[in-house]
DNA sequence: GTTTTGCATGAATCG
DNA sequence: GATTCATGCAAAACA
C-alpha cells in the first residue's frame, strides 16, 4: 500500500489505515498537511505512493534521464511538476515557464525552500511555501491579485482562459502553463485540499496526443459523433463551435470530483495521467459540458483504443453510472448537455435508436429518447442492461462515449470504479504500467486485468477524504454510501439491534401512545437520542436491575431498571444511589459477577454458553437468571441480545427484540415484493404459515376430540384446555413463580408504563413474537418435544430447574409444546394462562 | 404477479 | 431561483 510521510523530521508520521481512521489528514482533502505536526504535504513524493513500478525510479519529464522516486533519500533530486510528472532539478531550473513547484520540505536548506525558482509563474504568485506555515501561505495565495484561474466554482471561466495560439496546440502544453498557474492560483480557502487536488486533477500527461484540433465534427463521414444508423443529423459546423473550440483555452477546469473523478484525481496524482480532457465539442457549438463529464482517459488507454479498433478515437463524454443506470430498469441517464451535444437530435420523445459499438466492436443498439421534466428534457438511453452486464459494470462504474474517426460511430468504453475494487481483491498489485500504479481501466483494456479491470489504487483511493466525496454527485446523492470505503463501512456497521441499545428516546420527548393489533406502542415525535449502552439483569428474585460503566473511571454501577442514560455518563451523575456517585468508590460488582455480567451484555452467544452450562456457579447465576428473565421476558427459545433498556421505536420492546415491528426498517417505506427476502416478509410468510398449520392441527385435534368425546367418557386427568396435558400446569406453575418477573419485564419495557400483554392468546397472529421462533415452535408443535425445547428448558430459571425435578422437565416440555401449538406465544414469556380459555379457545386465529 | 413505462419529486448543483 | 438528474412510484403492459 503506498504511504506517505511527513517530511517533518521530528514527525515522520506515515499516512496508515490507521491515521486515516483515527484522525486523518487536517486538510480534509488529499494529504496536504500532517495532521500530526501541521507539516505540508505537499508536493513530497515518495515511493510506495507516486512510482509506477516500483522500481523508485522515474525519468526526468524533460531530459528523460532517470531520477529517483522522491523518496526522503533522494528528495532533493527532482520537482515534481504541477502539470504531472517530475523533473530533475537541473531541468526544472530551465524550465521557464513551466509553473515547476518547488519542493516544500520543512526545515529544508534550501535557500527560500525553493527550486526552479524562475518558473514563470504568471500569477505572481509567490512561488515558495513557507512550509511553517503552510495554511498561511495559502490565504496568501488566496489574496494575491493577478490570480487568472479562479476557483473551481467558475467553472465557465475557464473558456476565458489564455488564449492558444493556434489550434494545433497540443493540450498538455497549454495545461502545462495554465495548470500549473492554476495551482497557486486556487484562492479557495474553503476546501484547503483543493490546491493539491486540483494539481493532480489537473496534470497533464506527459505526452497528450490528444490535441483539441482534432476536426471535431469532420469526420470522414462529416458528420458529428453519431451512432452509424442515425442519419439525418445535424452536421457538424464549424462556426461558432470550432471557432470556439480553435480558442478554446484549455484550463481543463477541474472536475467536480465525481466518484471516480475524485478517486482518479488523487490518483492521478500517483499514475500522473488520468485527467479530464475537455471533450470535443458537440453538436451545436455547444461548449458548457460540465467537467464531470469530460473523459478522463489516459493517453495509453486512447492509444490502446485506437489501436484496437484501428481508428482515431475522440473521446466525448464520460458518466459515473448511477444506481439507476446500472439497475435492471436498463435505462442510462444521459447528461442533457452531453445528449444534445453528440447525440443526434430528437423531436420526439420516443427518440431514435441508436448504435453504438463496445470496445470490442459489438454492436449495441439503445433508444436514445427523453422524457419531458420540468420544461426541459431528460435524456436517456433505453436498453442498455445487456450492454451494462456484459461489460460487468455496476454503480460507479464509469462509461466513457467516444467517436470513432473517420466514421462518427460512437463507442461505449468503460472504467470500473475504483470503489468497487475494495470488495474485491484489494491485495491487487498494482500494474506496472507506464502510466502509473493504479490505473484504472479503460473499456477493453480491463479484460486484461486481473481483477476485471478493477485496480488496485483504492490504496490510494482510501486517502480520499469523504469530504471530499461528499461533494460527488455522479453516483447520486442517495448513492454516496456507494463511495464509502469498505473499511469505512465496516466501521459504521451495526446491527439495527445494535442501534436499538443505544436509542433512547428524546428526554424531552412525550410519547404518543397508539394501539396496534391491540398492542400500545409509544410514538415519539422527536428523533431518538443516543444512550448509554447498559446492561440489565435479572435476579433469580424477580428484581430487575441495570448496569452502566462509567466514563470516567469505568466502573460499573447498579442503577434502577427504568432510567435511561444519556450517551455520557460517570459516577458522579448516579444520583440513584449516593454510596456510588464518586469515581473513588469501587465497583459495585465483583470481578467474576462483573464477567458474568458482561459476558451477557456482551456477548450475543453468551446464551449458548449458558445453555451449555458453562460457568452455571453462583456468580453467574444472576446472570443466568438474567438469561432466562429475558427469555421469559421475550422469547424462550431466542437467543437474541441481552435485555437492554427500552428502544425508542416502540419501547415495549427491548433492544434485540426482532419482532416484526422491530425489524421493520426505520423509514418504513419501500414496499415489498412477493419474492422479497427481507426479515419482515419472511417473518409473515413464516407465521402465515405456522398459523395455518396450527388451525389444522387445532381442527384435526378437535375432530379427534369430538369423536372420543362420542366414543368415551373423557379422560380422567384430561383437562378441559382442550388436550392440555398436565405440563402446562406445571408451565403455569412456574409461570406462577416468574410472573412477576415476566410481569415486571413488561412493565420495565414501557419505562415503567403499564402496557397490556402481548399474549397471542386473544386470538391474533401475534408479529410480535421472534421470527426465528416458528419453526422452532412447529417442530415442536409437531414433534413433540425437541432439542429446542431441551434448549428452551435450560433457559428457565435455574431455581425452576432444581426446584423441580429433572424428570418433571419432560412433562413440561411437552406441555409447553403443547400449549405453543395452541397458540400460546412463548416470546412474551411464558403461557399467558389467563388467555387460555378452556377448550383452548385462545388459539383462534 | 412481474416488468415496463412515464412521470413526479426533490436533492444537488449551477448561475 | 433555476436547472439537472437520480430515483421513487404508480399505471400500464405483459406473462
Amino acid at each position: 500500500m503506498g504511504s506517505m510521510i511527513c517530511m517533518n523530521e521530528l514527525c515522520r508520521a506515515t499516512t496508515s489505515v490507521e491515521w486515516k481512521k483515527g484522525w486523518g489528514f487536517k486538510s480534509g482533502g488529499f494529504a496536504k498537511l500532517c495532521y500530526n505536526c501541521g507539516s505540508a504535504f505537499e508536493n513530497l513524493v515518495f515511493c510506495e505512493t507516486f512510482h509506477p513500478d516500483e522500481s523508485g525510479w522515474r525519468e526526468c519529464r524533460t531530459c528523460r534521464k532517470p531520477i529517483h522516486c522522491g523518496c526522503i533519500a533522494s528528495k532533493y533530486l527532482y520537482e515534481y511538476l504541477d502539470y504531472g510528472g517530475v523533473t530533475c532539478i537541473k531541468c526544472a531550473r530551465h524550465l521557464d515557464g513551466h509553473s515547476i513547484r518547488p519542493i516544500q520540505i520543512p526545515g529544508d536548506d534550501f535557500p527560500n525552500g525553493t527550486l526552479g525558482s524562475k518558473s514563470a509563474q504568471p500569477l505572481g504568485v509567490e512561488n515558495k511555501i513557507d512550509e511553517n506555515d503552510f495554511e498561511r501561505r495559502r490565504l496568501m495565495q488566496t489574496n494575491e491579485p493577478g490570480q487568472l484561474f479562479q476557483t473551481q466554482r467558475n467553472d465557465k471561466k475557464q473558456d476565458t482562459m489564455l488564449p492558444i495560439g493556434n489550434v494545433g496546440t497540443c493540450f498538455s502544453n497549454l495545461n502545462q502553463q495554465n495548470i500549473g498557474a492554476s495551482l497557486f492560483g486556487k484562492p479557495d480557502n474553503e476546501r484547503p485540499s483543493q490546491g493539491v487536488k486540483d494539481m493532480y486533477e489537473s496534470i497533464n500527461q506527459p505526452s497528450l496526443n490528444f490535441c483539441l484540433s482534432t476536426p471535431i465534427g469532420t469526420s470522414s463521414s462529416g458528420q458529428p459523433f453519431l451512432g452509424g444508423d442515425v442519419e439525418g443529423r445535424e452536421q457538424s459546423k464549424t462556426s461558432p463551435f470550432q471557432q470556439g473550440q480553435r480558442a478554446r483555452h484549455i484550463l481543463p477546469k477541474p472536475p467536480k470530483p465525481s466518484p471516480t473523478s475524485g478517486s482518479e484525481s488523487v490518483k492521478g496524482m500517483a499514475s500522473q495521467a488520468r485527467i479530464a480532457r475537455p471533450p470535443a465539442e458537440g453538436r451545436g457549438g455547444r461548449s458548457q459540458l460540465l467537467p464531470r463529464y469530460w473523459p478522463r482517459i489516459t493517453d495509453q488507454e486512447l492509444e490502446k483504443l485506437a489501436g484496437d479498433l484501428k481508428s482515431t478515437i475522440v473521446p466525448l463524454f464520460e458518466k459515473v453510472l448511477s444506481a439507476s443506470d446500472a439497475g435492471r430498469i436498463g435505462r442510462l441517464v444521459l447528461p442533457k448537455a452531453c445528449a444534445e451535444a453528440y447525440f443526434p437530435p430528437i423531436n420526439q420523445s420516443e427518440g431514435l435508436p441508436i448504435r453504438i459499438q463496445d470496445i470490442k466492436g459489438k454492436e449495441w443498439t439503445f433508444q436514445f429518447r427523453f422524457w419531458p421534466n420540468n420544461n426541459s428534457r431528460m435524456y436517456v438511453l433505453e436498453g442498455v442492461t445487456p450492454c451494462i452486464q456484459n461489460m460487468q459494470l455496476q454503480a460507479g462504474d464509469t462509461v466513457i462515449f467516444s467517436r470513432i474517426d473517420p466514421g462518427g460511430k460512437l463507442v461505449m468504453g468503460f472504467r470500473k470504479a475504483t470503489n468497487n475494487v475494495d470488495m474485491q481483491d484489494p491485495q491487487t498489485p498494482n500494474l506496472p504500467s507506464g502510466n502509473g500504479s493504479g490505473e484504472t481501466s479503460f473499456s477493453g483494456m480491463a479484460d486484461n486485468l486481473p481483477n476485471g479491470g478493477r485496480t488496485s489504487d483504492d490504496t490510494v483511493n482510501r486517502q480520499v477524504p469523504m469530504s471530499e466525496k461528499k461533494k460527488a454527485r455522479n453516483i447520486g446523492s442517495k448513492n454516496k454510501r456507494l463511495l464509502m470505503h469498505a473499511d469505512d463501512a465496516m466501521e459504521l456497521r451495526i446491527t439495527w439491534e445494535e442501534i436499538q441499545e443505544l436509542l433512547r428516546p428524546s428526554p424531552t420527548a412525550k410519547p404518543n401512545i397508539v394501539v396496534v393489533e391491540d398492542c400500545e406502542f409509544e410514538e415519539y415525535e422527536e428523533a431518538p437520542v443516543f444512550g448509554k449502552r447498559t446492561i440489565f439483569t435479572a435476579r433469580s428474585s424477580g428484581d430487575q436491575e441495570q448496569w452502566a460503566q462509567c466514563d470516567s473511571c469505568a466502573k460499573w454501577r447498579r442503577l434502577p431498571f427504568h432510567v435511561l442514560l444519556p450517551a455520557k455518563w460517570t459516577c458522579s451523575d448516579n444520583i440513584w444511589d449516593s454510596r456510588r456517585c464518586s469515581c473513588a468508590i469501587p465497583d459495585d460488582i465483583s470481578p467474576r459477577e462483573l464477567e458474568a455480567l458482561l459476558r451477557v451484555g456482551k456477548d450475543p452467544k453468551r446464551r449458548k454458553l449458558v445453555e451449555n452450562n458453562e460457568d452455571l456457579e453462583s456468580s453467574g447465576l444472576d446472570a443466568l437468571a438474567t438469561v432466562a428473565a429475558s427469555d421469559m421476558g421475550d422469547s424462550i427459545g431466542d437467543m437474541g441480545e441481552p435485555s437492554v433498556g427500552a428502544t425508542t421505536k416502540h419501547p415495549r420492546h427491548r433492544p434485540g427484540c426482532s419482532c416484526i415491528v422491530c425489524i421493520q426498517p426505520p423509514s418504513g417505506k419501500g414496499k415489498h415484493h412477493p419474492t422479497c427476502k427481507c426479515n419482515v416478509c419472511l417473518t409473515v410468510k413464516r407465521r402465515f404459515k405456522t398459523l395455518m398449520l396450527r388451525k389444522k392441527k387445532k381442527q384435526s385435534e378437535r375432530e379427534a376430540e369430538l369423536a372420543q368425546a362420542k366414543d368415551q367418557v373423557p379422560p380422567k386427568d384430561e383437562p378441559e384446555t382442550d388436550g392440555m396435558t398436565s405440563g402446562i400446569e406445571l408451565l403455569q406453575m412456574n409461570h406462577s413463580e416468574n410472573e412477576h418477573m415476566n410481569h415486571s419485564d413488561n412493565e420495565r419495557n414501557s419505562n415503567g408504563d403499564q402496557v397490556e400483554e402481548f399474549g397471542p392468546g386473544k386470538g391474533q397472529l401475534d408479529l410480535n413474537c421472534h421470527p426465528n421462533r416458528d419453526d422452532d415452535m412447529l417442530a415442536e408443535a409437531t414433534a413433540g418435544m425437541s432439542m429446542t425445547s431441551l434448549v428452551n428448558a435450560t433457559n428457565l430459571p435455574l431455581e425452576y430447574l432444581t426446584q423441580n425435578r429433572l424428570e418433571s422437565l419432560g412433562n413440561s416440555l411437552l406441555s409447553q409444546a403443547a400449549s405453543e401449538s395452541e397458540g400460546h406465544h412463548p416470546d412474551n414469556g411464558f403461557v399467558k394462562t389467563a388467555d387460555v380459555e378452556p377448550g383452548g379457545k385462545g388459539a383462534e386465529a
